[in-house]
DNA sequence: GTATACTGGTTGCGATTACAACGATTTGTG
DNA sequence: CACAAATCGTTGTAATCGCAACCAGTATAC
């Protein structure tokens, strides 16, 4: 699994940087696309990363143009996250960066093959989430 | 699986400080139980990881007394790293570690899913590999 | 209404990692 | 042999991330 997370990471950073976007932020643009006007605890929610990082990151984005941030009318406290119209025209890259990364790691996979990896991952990840306050706080946990 | 990886990474950090160990260092000792008297060099291409960093945690592993470093006397460029008997009285405690991690990860799932799910892992770490140096050096390919 | 607790976001700090440059040693080529 | 290229390990540097402390804004208790 730290192989498969570290090719990743590397194979997306590269891809990224060709494009001239922040590097590490491709996981994070991928989610956006499709959950626009979300706030950033709930990013981090979802992604299970500290609220700090998904703030740099964020922040990093709105550098780059590719997402808007304002203040939530109703609690001042939130900022929602909404992708530019920039971002929404690099769709098709990112699309062709997500296939070739795809094609690259499933390679002769059958597509029930893919399928099954893909449910099973889906199961370990919803298994993370559901043991991730055990592992923080064994106590005291905290919502999220 | 960036999910999944930082939970792992989380959960084995903090077994190890449980265990008065350093905090990233559980696949790499966990390794080297089973592939004894191996050099730095080869560890890190069994991790896909820069040698600097396996530098820098085996060296960690050897202040605390895991594993000692010898030079390879037929190639005194060669550093061999073995685990000392106190790493050994640890495999009961490593063990029990390991088994919780994949009971908290795997939970819910049958046996024959675990062997799917390890087995398609296998595969994708596999394929990790075999693209490894198309990411890193699309030309001027090096060997590893 | 006021004090207190909580929540979302930001920032400082330490730890970790990849990349690159380097030294020591070995291998290859003439 | 002599010199160039390659290999293994170490170290400096920059980027990244988690944790904790903090601030502003909101909700709760009395």
């Amino acid at each position: 699994m730290g192989m498969i997370h570290r090719f990743a990471r590397r194979y997306f950073a590269a891809e990224m940087k060709r494009l001239g976007l922040p590097a590490t932020a491709f996981p994070l643009i991928w989610w956006l696309l499709r959950r626009d006007d979300i706030s950033q605890d709930e990013l981090s929610g979802d992604f299970l990363v500290d609220k700090g990082t998904t703030a740099r990151k964020v922040a990093k984005l709105e550098e780059a143009g590719l997402v808007e941030r304002s203040v939530d009318q109703e609690d001042r406290r939130i900022k929602r996250v909404r992708v530019t119209d920039k971002a929404r025209q690099l769709v098709p890259d990112i699309r062709a960066v997500m296939r070739e990364w795809n094609e690259k790691l499933l390679d002769g996979f059958s597509e029930e093959e893919k399928e099954q990896a893909l449910a099973l991952l889906e199961r370990m990840a919803e298994n993370a989430r559901a043991h991730w306050e055990d592992v923080v706080e064994p106590r005291s946990r905290k919502r999220r």
